[in-house]
DNA sequence: ACACAGGATGTTATCGATGCCAATACTCGG
DNA sequence: CCGAGTATTGGCATCGATAACATCCTGTGT
């Protein structure tokens, strides 16, 4: 029925194969194909018609093994399906692929110690150049330490060991934004629905918040957490949403946001009239959902983009200092935010 | 400030290393390493204490030069961040880690066929054992079918090529589950705003919908189409919504469901009471916006799994017969549906 | 006690590309 | 027209693991 017929030889053409075609050595094609100045331009038009002749592809195995680049680049990320974890990625993969970098991505299901191990291990088998680490590392172990050390790391939005370089959004900033936005329309103070705290970008998003309040003479109010899920986000707007004085919330994200404005919802508060509420990430439905929410945009892409090209660098050249970059969040003001009403008015 | 110091000897530990410590040869040790059963329990236990000592990693550039496995399948993806596409990978990963194969990811931004042509050609490149099409072939150029018919290939959601196997969760059962709900509410008719023409998954909910109502003897209204962003449910939704006696529509994802939901709202129209809408993902959200959206559940891990062991059968043994494979939907019954309201009560 | 089956281990060649060094072909100045 | 000097090119060893084949042990039956 079918039949997976190879190559009729039997097997994928080899540098020799070209080499014979094209009447040279497998040095020169080897030097023609990685573009080596001295190979005469006559003796390149031959090799790359060989090539062409036979469909003949490079094997990255025998290019790694002698050379030791892989040109792949390993990804961890915590399998969830949480939109930002998922948004940088594809900035990633664009990113290194345009470098001609392919992307090898390791999840792991849990932020244990030994997870991340194993997934930083299972990436260095597979001979990965450099890693990026989308997860926050919790405690970092002697183990990850050596695996860090031994291989270039970029952290997004984590934790740094001493050996890895850490790009980052500007989480402070983002709470910056909302909670000022929020003082601005005449709140009395700004109520917070906090990511798990193991998660750096979470409790950098908290101490913005926190601090901003702070500068304007406000007492911050309890902080409430939450799993990230639209679901933690309901659980604390039933709470919240039972606290007679609320009338404004910055959610750490924008699934959070929607499920505390559900369950806000539920008890008879409206949004923004009585409640308002901003969240973080700026996902596909924020504009859609109703009402529209208020949120801050984290540049996702450019944040992959940047982390591939920290890494890149430091592929390239061990020895180059970490520099820590971070990229600038953006407040997009929709309808779920409202200047406050005159208390008693 | 940081040494990027790798191992003492400079570099990393290799397979006649470990031979020396253990006192054997290095084929024990691959034996020993590879669970090869003629191998005495004292020399594996040697060899495994050689291994712990020296800090040895198998090297996967030599073990695939070598035997020609990489232990590594290609996932090829279209660059979206629409939900559907993402959380299929996750159940690949998981299912991939857990067989001991890695997962390298290419990412296209476009269908072309040219697109897909070099995402293949990437990750035979990279020597791939096999790869998961998660894209839709709309044009299967001659490239395609070389390269598909070199590497073991399941398109999840696709349209074969000859050499092609198939996993895919029955769309037209998703787009009955939904239809025939909603004429069981009923409703007259069931309008559908679908997918991208060029997604098979898109037209086969399109065909299950008109099928469902022609089985029950009703005449499809047209047929409107978005690109699955919430933006192009909205815009559809402009035009559905005034038309007077629209009151179900079946629309292809829930992001558009949202999109659509908001326009009628814009437009003075209430879902349910007015129009009763369902939607296809049940992303998190769907239960957390308002209202909580009437969808069809699809099992998107497990989609993920299957494509894997299928692909994972046809790697071990290259003549398998392809068989189709499909998954069933679910439907989940929130509030964005209701009774059709007895016409002109 | 001897030969033999079969398990356990060692040897050698090999996968395909590339770094290093040697060898050849070409250029130009005198 | 020759030699120095450079531009091209080729030969060989090598990366690390494994397949195939060879060898060396055990234990066992008669």
């Amino acid at each position: 029925m079918k039949e997976r017929t190879r190559e009729a030889a039997g097997r994928p053409p080899a540098m020799a194969d070209v080499a014979r075609v094209a009447g040279t050595s497998v040095q020169t094609v080897s030097r023609a194909l990685s573009g080596h100045p001295s190979v005469r331009e006559k003796t390149r038009a031959k090799v790359l018609a060989a090539v062409d002749q036979l469909g003949y592809r490079k094997n990255n195995a025998a290019r790694m093994l002698r050379s030791g680049h892989s040109r792949t680049i390993g990804l961890v990320t915590l399998q969830t399906n949480f939109y930002s974890r998922i948004a940088v990625t594809s900035g990633i993969e664009d990113a290194a692929h345009e470098a001609g970098y392919a992307v090898t991505a390791a999840t792991t299901k849990s932020l244990d110690t030994s997870a991340i191990e194993g997934a930083l291990a299972r990436l260095a088998d597979h001979g990965v150049e450099g890693v990026i680490l989308a997860v926050p590392l919790i405690h970092v172990s002697e183990r990850i330490e050596d695996l860090t050390r031994s291989i270039p790391t970029i952290t997004i939005d984590g934790s740094r060991t001493d050996a890895t370089e850490v790009v980052a959004v500007d989480q402070a900033m983002a709470a910056r934004l909302a909670t000022r936005h929020l003082l601005e329309l005449g709140h009395g103070t700004v109520w917070h629905i906090a990511g798990p705290s193991e998660w750096l970008d979470a409790s950098s998003r908290s101490t913005g918040w926190r601090l901003t309040l702070e500068e304007e003479g406000r007492t911050p109010p309890p902080e409430l957490k939450g799993d990230w899920s639209p679901a933690s986000g309901y659980a604390n707007g039933l709470v919240l949403g039972r606290i007679p004085d609320v009338t404004a919330v910055f959610v750490a994200s924008d699934e959070m946001a929607f499920g505390l404005i559900r369950a806000l919802h539920e008890l008879g508060k409206r949004v923004p009239e009585d409640i308002s509420v901003v969240g973080v990430d700026d996902i596909a439905l924020a504009e859609y959902c109703s009402p529209s929410l208020t949120t801050v945009a984290q540049p996702f892409a450019e944040t992959g983009a940047l982390a591939v090209a920290h890494l890149l660098r430091q592929i390239a050249d061990a020895d180059a200092a970490p520099e820590p970059a971070s990229v600038e969040p953006r407040l997009i003001v929709r309808a779920s935010t409202a200047p406050a009403r005159a208390s008693g008015g």
